[in-house]
DNA sequence: TTCTTATTCTACATAATGTAAAATTAAATC
DNA sequence: GATTTAATTTTACATTATGTAGAATAAGAA
């Protein structure tokens, strides 16, 4: 499956989604968007190009829309990670890391709390 | 400092800059290239751009531009690493290689590589 | 002074994104 | 069944980033 990038506003239209359990409504996004965010139109265009881009997906019962994610957060942010994994550090973790720690973007904390995680795997 | 991020043709551009020492003209970077990459005004927008972008300096001499890296490639791509970090996992490490793991982005052999890599920071 | 040539300006098409009005269609109501 | 209501789909449009380069300008060379 080819994962794409998404936007921050469909990000945001996400969130709510992946934040439910199970199906949801226009209505329960326009409900946890707050009804100001944005207009309801905007809503579906939004949801529109999520199921375009393969992440939403959508049954259709009478005129009203349920959907659904075609993947978990977890899974889309890994997609993401490997992506920039891949592009930028040829796939290699180590590498990542080391440069994050070169330059001081993270500390020996982070490296602790990252040395802990390995231990217990 | 603020690092923007740079598309991939200005990224190919820096590229050649980062792989030379010292300053590098258009006609180096037309060299590197090869003359038929991009028209020579199409490398001058890039460039410019780029220095627009802050990551890349220019020196006038007469009517030639002496170009050379604002910052490293190690650190940009150290940057770009923290931004997505940042914007992903919060900036834990920790949790972007354990959503790594989890989605067998990564295998036990990329693990070991990085826990050596700990071992020895 | 005129010609070359490197650089800067201006331009333009394409794609992504944010945003939403107009049109359509399915359901509810009279 | 005809009409109103409400949800979805279409169409639209401005803004920004990007790739690409021709026109205009300016600085040395001849």
């Amino acid at each position: 499956m080819n994962i794409v990038k998404i936007s921050d506003a469909e990000y945001e239209i996400m969130e709510i989604i992946w934040a439910a359990e199970g199906e949801v409504t226009t209505a329960d996004i326009i409900e946890k968007l707050g009804e100001n965010k944005w207009k309801h139109t905007t809503i579906l265009t939004l949801a529109s190009r999520l199921v375009d881009k393969n992440v939403l997906s959508v049954r259709k019962e009478g005129r009203i829309n349920y959907y659904s994610p075609t993947i978990s957060k977890d899974e889309y942010k890994s997609y993401q990670a490997d992506d920039f994994l891949e592009e930028m550090y040829g796939g290699s973790v180590k590498s990542l890391v080391a440069s994050l720690y070169d330059n001081k973007k993270i500390s020996e904390e982070d490296i602790k709390e990252l040395q802990d995680w390995i231990r217990r795997v």
